[in-house]
DNA sequence: TATGAATGAGTTTTCATTCAT
DNA sequence: TATGAATGAAAACTCATTCAT
């Protein structure tokens, strides 16, 4: 399937020489690292300079710094609708759920981005995208609740949620978060999501 | 006990006209709305037409936005302080925690100006108040904990990012929160937290 | 003689109320301290806080502050003019015209608003005010000239310009001017100008 | 010895490109002129107007408007300093003295900006280089009237205050300065301070 | 009438985007 | 082609002036 980043960099991607393909490469690493750490905000000499690159080479390679984040959410998304596809094909239907809620999760899904992105500010980019995830959620739901795994008062609207917002920031309360402090925060939340044994 | 809002707004409340006394209530209204909405990097313009005041009439009766918004949330992590306290009092102990995280979750713990205070970048006037809201937590937890009522492998910062992520988002996947979604979403995350019985 | 003053204060000047009379008398002297110590980037409210009336009061009596400034340097000149032509009756020429120095000075010539309005940025209303203590000064120089006591080479358009630099600053070099510092100055100027015993 | 302005635009100023490089000599040279026309409350816009560039630029090589009029008021400090250091070398006492005047006049002591720089308006950067200009005019004029060329009534205060207004302004009562204006009116003013032959 | 609250144009500064080198 | 210099729209904040109380 082409990502969105492949039809962003189309135009300038065909017969691309090896020094500006290896630009390009950075730019999208440099915007990631960014995205992670600054957030929507980051602002484009930040990207280039983290690219090691110049600003016109920003802007030679692509159409705005926002047409690059805009792209890397849309692949975010993707990339986390065929997860919840794949956790269908799950032998145990539990299991497969949960290895999706910790996939999503490692994906960053609450990166300030991101965030902001699922929740419909992502622009006419992402919205469909997000409608595709929200279908395989639902039917990943359907799937488990009908193994009998997931407690049966929730549904797949309550999933979202919870899982939307299952990714804890770095710091709260003054406490800096513990490294496997997502998976922590994941396993009480899944334990309140599944079905008494 | 005096609030910050109370010392911020002190100077010029004494004996406001009430034109000038509206225009206060609004402008407070229209920050704590902006940061819920739009988070701490809301514009002065923006607050000023939420309240449908000038924006000088922002500056005569604030120092600068950034001290109201500090102030907002400095006085809202009061708050959440505050219940902690109240919680550990409770006749029994996993249903006064059940109700301190439903006011924290009802504070809008979650939005994204508050978020981002509880995070640490507050600034100094909100930093030592998420110190002794971390601490009133802290023993929130022993004391519920002590009782039975919690998970023994989880600690008060589990609870703490817990809670922190605990409030769902208007908007994710494309679908509106419920009006009880957060409800439903704390419902779940507590019945992770609880003890088995 | 009508003053640029009365001129401005006219139409609400002639049946007022002895306390309306007051806040005029009071304003007016409030800009004249203002002019002195702060110059001519004075704001209103300064001038409304050192009348002790509101700003409201200021613009019932005034057009606006600038208007009121104007009216000050133009009165101000118009004094120093009839200073000049004054000066030209004195019974010794030289006494005379010093003494019209000390004047020019002791009207604080080079208070921050009056060089400015002397030197071309007075507007309209003080335009041809200046034009007329030109000729008056012009005709006190040929006068003082005439009687051998000013140096042969030095022309009006010099006296002018000394003097119109011959009050010192409040502060230079970081030394405080002693109180006496524009006469001690003066006499310097005065000494240069005078012809040889 | 290293400059002020050398300091401030030093970061930048290395291998800089020839346009970049026209444009900070434009806008060193633009904030001048404005000095000398408008004084210390001249606008970013202004500075940027007379260089022909746009206000990004300005502030792409200096840190603020301010810090580049701190630098180019100090710099003409510290010129003048100099002046009156070496002016004490001289073969005679008063031609020394008389040719530093001339000099401190063409430095445009009494521009809007540098008069009030003089006067203790300059911020920190200027104030220990006024203190160390006033004590090398205390020595000249110490040395000088040593030589008994000075009038023994004056001390160096009164110089200093005298030269601090001996530059005449481009207009007064509404006559334009000639261009030997400053001349003139030098030597009025220093034969003042000499001491009778 | 007197007050000072409200307004918004203007100022400093930042940053996405374009373009000369 | 790559660079970073230049631009100007946008943001926080001030202050002359108007207007509700």
């Amino acid at each position: 399937m082409e990502t969105a980043l492949d039809a962003l960099l189309a135009p300038s991607g065909t017969g691309l020489r090896a020094d500006a393909r290896r630009n390009v490469e950075r730019l999208v690493a440099a915007a990631r690292a960014a995205l992670d750490e600054v957030g929507l905000d980051v602002t484009t000499r930040d990207v280039a300079r983290r690219a090691g690159v110049g600003l016109g080479t920003l802007y030679r390679r692509l159409p705005s710094l926002d047409a690059l984040l805009a792209a890397i959410l849309a692949d975010t998304i993707d990339e986390m609708t065929e997860l919840a596809v794949r956790a269908r094909g799950a032998d145990d239907a539990w299991t497969g759920f949960a290895a999706f809620a910790e996939d999503f999760v490692q994906l960053r899904a609450s990166s300030c981005g991101l965030h902001a992105a699922l929740g419909g500010g992502g622009g006419p980019e992402v919205e469909p995208r997000v409608e595709r995830l929200r279908e395989a959620v639902r039917e990943l739901v359907r799937h488990v609740q009908a193994s009998g795994a997931i407690r049966p008062d929730v549904d797949s609207q309550d999933v979202a949620f919870v899982l939307a917002t299952a990714i804890p920031p770095d710091h709260t309360l003054g406490m800096a978060a513990r490294p496997d402090q997502w998976r922590r925060n994941l396993a009480i939340v899944l334990d309140g999501l599944r079905a008494q044994a």
